[in-house]
DNA sequence: GTGAAAGCGCTAACAG
DNA sequence: CTGTTAGCGCTTTCAC
């Protein structure tokens, strides 16, 4: 069973390759009579002609393949909505998506890179496995890069990040439109931005509101189930406990759920709860189903193909970027605030 | 900055691009002096030549690339742990992987195939999202295909699936070395095959250590930390309760751990639990630990470029197949039972 | 030891 | 309207 080549087709319609060529692409120029054209494809299709890819790339000077590398987004379940978000943009524009993995070693990951300009890629979309800051590798240089959940040291660099304040602010903005206003806010102990920017998005939207800022409802904790019972824990024992509580991350949250079990507390009805990340089969698993401000992976992927895409048909350019909003899933965790129980 | 071809560094070296080529490739037969092929790789360094793979692979007939196309894999935090180890197994054999997502529409995952093949693929892994029995699509016909984690109905194709028969017993061999005898099993509601074997595999443990099956200790649930909730709760307020339970799944599980802090029952001095998955983020962050069975996913992955490579330089051969154990992963949800309370 | 030449399968000028 | 021709950049006989 060889493989049937465009001479085959010519030699079984009659015709020459070049007249082949033509009638399979739709080449206007080349006005090809359409009984020839039909025949042509009804000579193809009988043969189960497939145009061979290597060549025509070869021929044409591109790829039409993008490499996406990420450094450990293989033990992230979001990885995968960021990997989907960018390979349906790419088959939308007729590309397609080689995928590695450095797992955090500079080594490999100059291989790859190199790897990747081997089989002339058209761009590099370097994933990151959290939202950080990063110099972008010295292998990439040359190639159009965009970083995804990375902001770029090197301004000449594209990338894309979610929006952190926003997203913050949207889940406190649920719980005081619902009418809270003793809102905790339970963060992750690690010292990275997505830590930092929420913080600042849970102030500035309890000060829009009007509501003063109680250091004493902000907690810090392990990025676990453990670390966010703990901080639920204390925060629920208070005689003025919160009647909400935002959380870093929807693991975390989990915690919550203990606790409020354990406090004898419902959910939402004593204490309501959001979380953050929407983490599948979590979220929308606990009861009631976990509130939460989803990560835009699967825009960012998008996203960072739209970016490459026009950094590739333009000029160079100084290198854009943006913050993309998650949006808010609204669950059954956050109700209205219990009514105070007299004192 | 145009690119760097095998012409230039011909040019630079003084010698002919068969010469520069050869050198390169050290190639064994044409036998280039030392003193020449010094200097080729000397003048290509300086120019930073890379070699076109485009040019080569159509040279080659083979274009070093396989394709990995998933249903919906990417709606589960399990995927990326096949890709990566379908990455890391090419990676070895110097071969590219290119990903594509069908989203379960035959439509256009018939299209996504037909852009591999266009792209002359050396195989395809196609991967389900869950294990299951399935029919390979009409138009993988003639392209060395491996199923991962799917049972092939077809004979002639390969398939690897995890064993769930002997995960389930690893998970209750545990509970009985840790000296439970009353052990509960919550399984999916789903009629799915690793509901039906993970049972077969509670049945056959227990079986093999002398421990008379006992239907009212057996329930199904909907695979959501509710429906694991719930099983726990009415399991839990039986007179006779199990001192060990086993789940499905670890989101189920966290259902238990639930159930159990509102029964104020202590894991695992109370009642211990064996989850399967080891669901990333949430088995170890679960406290104590959830001991779990892990499934195959990694293993799953290498197994399937394995055989696709031996089925590609052997003969097409009548496919074969493997279910891969996965580890049970230890943590701290497991003890011995507690004694009996008197009665 | 090294080079000339052929050709992988295709596209795109250009002729006719 | 269709065919001829010239490569894309590389590897691989086969001469010398």
């Amino acid at each position: 069973m060889r493989r049937v080549s465009i001479a085959d087709v010519a030699t079984g319609a009659g015709v020459s390759i070049s007249t082949v060529s033509a009638a399979l692409n739709d080449v206007e120029s080349a006005r090809i009579s359409p009984r020839t054209r039909d025949r042509i494809r009804q000579v193809a299709g009988d043969l189960g002609y497939v145009p061979n890819g290597l060549a025509r790339n070869l021929r044409r000077q591109r790829s039409g393949i993008v490499g996406f590398i990420g450094d450990e987004v293989a033990t992230t379940p979001f990885a995968v909505r960021m990997i989907l978000g960018a390979q349906e943009a790419l088959r939308e524009a007729g590309l397609l998506m080689v995928l590695m993995n450095s797992q955090g070693d500079p080594a490999l990951e100059a291989r790859e890179i190199a790897a990747l300009r081997q089989q002339q890629v058209e761009g590099i979309l370097y994933a990151s496995m959290y939202h950080r800051r990063l110099d972008p590798p010295e292998s990439l240089r040359g190639v159009p890069t965009v970083l995804l959940d990375a902001e770029s040291r090197d301004p000449a660099v594209s990338w894309v990040v979610p929006d952190e304040v926003a997203g913050a602010r949207a889940a406190i903005d649920e719980l005081v439109t619902h009418g809270h206003r003793r809102i905790g806010f339970v963060n992750n102990e690690e010292d990275i931005p997505a830590a930092r920017l929420r913080l600042r998005g849970y102030r500035a939207a309890l000060k829009r509101a009007g509501i003063g800022a109680d250091p004493a409802l902000v907690r810090i904790a392990s990025p676990t189930v453990e670390g966010g019972y703990g901080a639920a824990r204390e925060l629920l024992a208070r005689r003025d406990r919160p009647t909400a509580l935002f959380y870093f991350r929807d693991v975390m949250a989990i915690g919550a759920y203990q606790a409020a079990r354990e406090a004898r507390l419902d959910v939402p009805a004593d204490v309501s709860i959001v979380g953050y990340d929407n983490m599948p089969h979590v979220a929308e698993g606990l009861f009631p189903g976990l509130t939460t401000v989803e990560l835009p992976h699967y825009e960012m992927g998008a996203w960072a193909v739209r970016q490459l895409l026009a950094s590739n048909s333009g000029g160079a350019g100084p290198g854009r970027h943006a913050r993309l909003r998650g949006k808010l899933i609204r669950r059954g965790s956050v109700s209205a605030p219990p009514r105070p129980s007299g004192g």
